[in-house]
DNA sequence: TTATAGATTGCCT
DNA sequence: GGCAATCTATAAT
């Protein structure tokens, strides 16, 4: 499989309507596309690889089930915003809001595949890699260190440098904003659908969507 | 007021 | 494979 992110094709921000969609739709259809990030000057860009869909007050794995408080109500708002919380004490998780205000359906960012910016990226992860480590994406496949840049919820968050207080409650459907979504065109060939991971309640449903054989899909691990 | 589980990661053995 | 790190929400005392 060859990296995908060398593309120049023109990137458009995804529209508010994209997101106004049921979580699991938009889940497949982020597969492919570009999550932007202007950081010091500088744009960090990475493909969606892996996201996993959460259907609001119905399921009982996701936050919104419980209804909605200080800490998830933004999924509980208009589609296309960030959900950004503080998970185990130590990651940042980064979710989209989906349906239209008072549904609570979200997707939750699982992995992404490094396109620019991948010095900085590594730099804010702390790995220490090498120049000719981060030619690797242009030469023929990826190391495993590399691939540790974001291949994770918590990773990805680190790497683009996405915080809770800077981020949560931002419209990431604007290619002004500081964070956002685009399309460039890129279509993935094969995706597959697997339960969602770490989830103990509702662990059955088919939630979690991949870019099939994309090395920077996060670890299987299922509790 | 205290306990515990959680949409995770990295380091240890 | 085990487990520490350590914030947040909710359940239990």
């Amino acid at each position: 499989m060859q990296p995908s992110g060398v593309s120049a094709r023109q990137r458009k921000p995804l529209s508010v309507r994209f997101f106004n969609r049921d979580a699991a739709t938009v889940a497949r259809e982020l597969l492919g596309k570009l999550l932007v990030r202007r950081y010091q000057g500088e744009l960090l860009v990475g493909r969606v690889v892996e996201a996993e869909a959460y259907l609001g007050q119905i399921d009982p794995a996701a936050h919104a089930s419980a209804g909605q408080t200080p800490r998830n109500a933004v999924l509980f708002g208009p589609p296309g915003v960030a959900y950004v919380y503080f998970i185990y004490g130590n990651h940042y998780c980064l979710n989209v809001s989906c349906m239209p205000a008072g549904s609570a359906e979200g997707v939750l960012f699982r992995a992404l595949e490094p396109v620019s910016g991948l010095a900085t990226m590594a730099k804010l992860r702390g790995l220490d890699l090498r120049a000719s480590e981060l030619h690797d994406l242009r030469l023929a496949g990826w190391s495993s260190r590399l691939r540790s840049i974001s291949s994770g919820p918590g990773r990805l968050t680190q790497a683009m440098a996405i915080t809770r207080e800077a981020h949560n409650g931002m419209a990431l459907t604007s290619a002004r904003s500081e964070l956002f979504l685009a399309d460039d065109g890129w279509r993935p060939e094969r995706i597959a659908v697997t339960p969602r991971i770490n989830v103990t309640k509702a662990a059955d449903r088919l939630l979690r969507f991949l870019i099939a054989g994309n090395p920077f899909v996060s670890a299987k691990r299922i509790r």
